[in-house]
DNA sequence: ATTAATTTTGTGGATTTCCACAAAATCATG
DNA sequence: CATGATTTTGTGGAAATCCACAAAATTAAT
């Protein structure tokens, strides 16, 4: 009766065999689009189902052309065979899909491409069968795999922790686990909004796992965030890459999953494996800023563009230890204390907008001479000539600093 | 025959003597015009000297008009008696006076108020056996002092090396040791040129005496370095007062005594003692700073001013971590080597000029255009926004701090 | 040596900034 | 609440900055 009701020996073995029954090519993913299985009898291939096979992974843009087609979330949302229509600027040919089930969860996809002959409800009624044998043989695969990622957290945490003094020897750890190795990576966190479920780190994995824009060779998650590890593929834009990623990847979580990703935060892209901790904290570092200074740091990401702040928390230490105290701030602090004035607020404002006059009487709703007036009592009353870059560069810092140090 | 080869009990007695013999009022004071005896006989007094009785010091512009006239000096190159014509413009009557020697030192000061007739030249011999007698009453306040003067120096180097944690602790011991107590004080330190020699440490202490722009409660003498502490007046124009005193030392010792000082510099005006070594190491740090940074330094002689210069030494402490690399920085750095170009410099004068373009051009002897042209490069190379003043303030320090990293 | 790319300088005009002055509004204080 | 001091806003013109374009000079690379 059920033609799939025996032993196979591999994933392969049954691929074919489905392949056989239901006349037609036959892909098996995971649940995040990597390659399983495929059959090998002698059949038309659409473009898609080619690169698929030699990247062993689905086409990041045939992924993305699924999601929008709504292909992906109907998959995901019941275990009925659907028709996929042909979507022509990535490759793919008219398809049937089903989905993979284990309790609530899915395991991955099976994929047959639609022959001349539109299919019959038999054809269907096979290919729910196959998805149903699929289950134990792909349940196989992820209990092997989760054992293996117990150990993987666990090393990756050893990274991000500075635990391993040799670069070395952290490659030689990677090819024992089996985690690919990149010539430059940098520390990616993410923060959520909310606290992240199991079932929300199915659908993480599923979008690191099916991002092209860069290897994700590991990642760990805790509490309200993710922390990967972000490999770029070249050197030359891997800044821009990895931006791009945090946009397309808070962007995804939030469309795809309705997922709200508060902040992401990279640090420095290094070489060597033993500054991983470094970058790690560097990532750390611009979240830390960028709640602190939410207004000034809405834009930057990456701790290169965390410019002087990169510093800050150097200097609070030795501002708590009562070094450079600021006359001028303070002497401004005080006149706005006795007149209830605002010329801290006006030189911050002042200077946020690189000295431009114009633009900081905008920002700040007042007339343009008021800028002035109140920027010849700063002077006065600061003892500082609004001219000079050092003095103004110390002030400008000294106001952050007061400000950090009050949120702290 | 010598009226004065008795026995004194006090120097009082011995000034009251003089006064009889030669009918005049008659001061005394030491070598640093510190008041030291006065004759009581009911004379007439010029207001110069009831200035000096009344501070125990004579006034600092009297001193300032008699170096000016050149009576100061001819009193320090011999012995002689000499007549000093009137000055009314700081209330001096005519005078006489002389030194008073011990081997090559000149211990002190005779003055005489010339009243009615001229003196004879009995008179100018009477005041000449007087100055000799003076001598042996001087040198026991002397030896006096001197003992007292190590026990001093000691304490004002535990001062400087925070040997001491308790306010009142210090101030006690400053009882103790006769050092009068002010409420706020600064560490002040001089760099000569030539090592500072015993005949220039007289002239010095000279100096320290008599200047009334401030009090000099402690000072001592290594090498080429004067480290005094100072008290300024009032606390609200110390920073100006102190800066004023550093002015007329090095001005005046150059002047007066063709002593080069080669830099000066203050920490930080505290109320508490302890902070004395605060002071001192941020005094150390302005003249290390100026020395790294003479070009934008120049005029800076206090902590305060030293602005972001400030916390140099710390962040070269973590930039030799390996911590905040600057992309931008390497980025421009390595254009100028591969076209030998100076888009580094060009930057640097360029925040060094508030990024004004037109001072920026000339001070590059470049066109304003041509500024521009490469200040859009820079962008460019760098990665830059030029109107950014984070980025701006980062790109500064790191440009600074490389230049200070290369000269350590 | 030639060519292309880059850099420097020049010109003119639109725009913005800077300043001085004055009037109006607001604040502080007795 | 009256008064003077301080702050804000308005106006107009001189000065500067910015920008686009083009020519000249220099440099790099074949």
């Amino acid at each position: 009766m059920n033609p799939f009701a025996t032993h196979f020996d591999s994933l392969e073995e049954f691929a074919d065999r489905v392949s056989e029954v239901l006349q037609c090519p036959i892909t098996i993913e995971d649940a995040n689009h990597r390659l399983i299985a495929y059959s090998t009898h002698e059949h038309y291939t659409d473009p898609a189902r080619t690169a698929t096979i030699i990247n062993r992974r689905v086409p990041e843009k045939v992924i993305n052309s699924l999601w929008r087609e709504g292909v992906i979330p109907k998959l995901l949302s019941n275990s009925e065979p659907i028709r996929v229509e042909m979507i022509s600027e990535v490759g793919l040919g008219n398809r049937i899909a089903i989905s993979i089930w284990k309790n609530k969860e899915v395991l991955g996809f099976i994929w047959a491409i639609e022959m001349e002959q539109t299919w019959t409800e038999e054809q269907f009624e096979l290919l729910k069968q196959a998805a149903k044998a699929a289950k134990n043989l792909l349940l196989q695969l992820q209990i092997r795999k989760h054992k293996k990622e117990e150990r993987i957290q666990e090393f990756f945490w050893k990274l991000l922790t500075g635990h391993f003094s040799s670069h070395n020897d952290i490659i030689q750890q990677c090819h024992v686990l089996n985690i690919p190795v990149y010539p430059f990576s940098s520390v990616v966190i993410f923060h959520f909004k909310q606290e992240i479920q199991p079932q929300v780190e199915r659908q993480i994995d599923y979008l690191l796992k099916t991002t092209q824009q860069l290897a994700v060779p590991l990642y760990t998650i805790d509490h309200h965030r993710l922390t990967l590890l972000a490999a770029p593929k070249s050197n030359a834009n891997a800044q821009a890459d990895i931006k791009r990623f945090l946009r397309s990847f808070i962007a995804q979580m939030n469309e795809r999953f309705r997922i709200e990703v508060t902040d992401g935060a990279f640090g420095s892209i290094y070489e060597c494996y033993t500054k991983i901790e470094k970058s790690y904290k560097e990532a750390q570092t611009v979240l830390n800023m960028k709640r602190a200074f939410s207004h000034d740091l809405g834009n930057v990401q990456s701790y290169q563009e965390l410019g002087m702040y990169q510093f800050f928390d150097l200097l609070l230490e030795k501002k708590r230890d009562g070094d450079f105290y600021n006359e001028t701030l303070e002497k401004l602090k005080q006149y706005d204390n006795r007149h209830h004035a605002s010329l801290v607020k006006t030189i911050e404002t002042f200077l946020d907008h690189d000295s431009n006059v114009n633009e900081t009487a905008k920002a700040l709703n007042i007339h343009p001479n008021t800028l002035a007036y109140r920027l010849k009592r700063i002077a006065e009353i600061g003892e500082i000539d609004l001219h000079d870059m050092n003095q103004k560069v110390k002030l400008y810092i000294d106001v952050k600093l007061a400000k950090y140090e009050a949120s702290h």
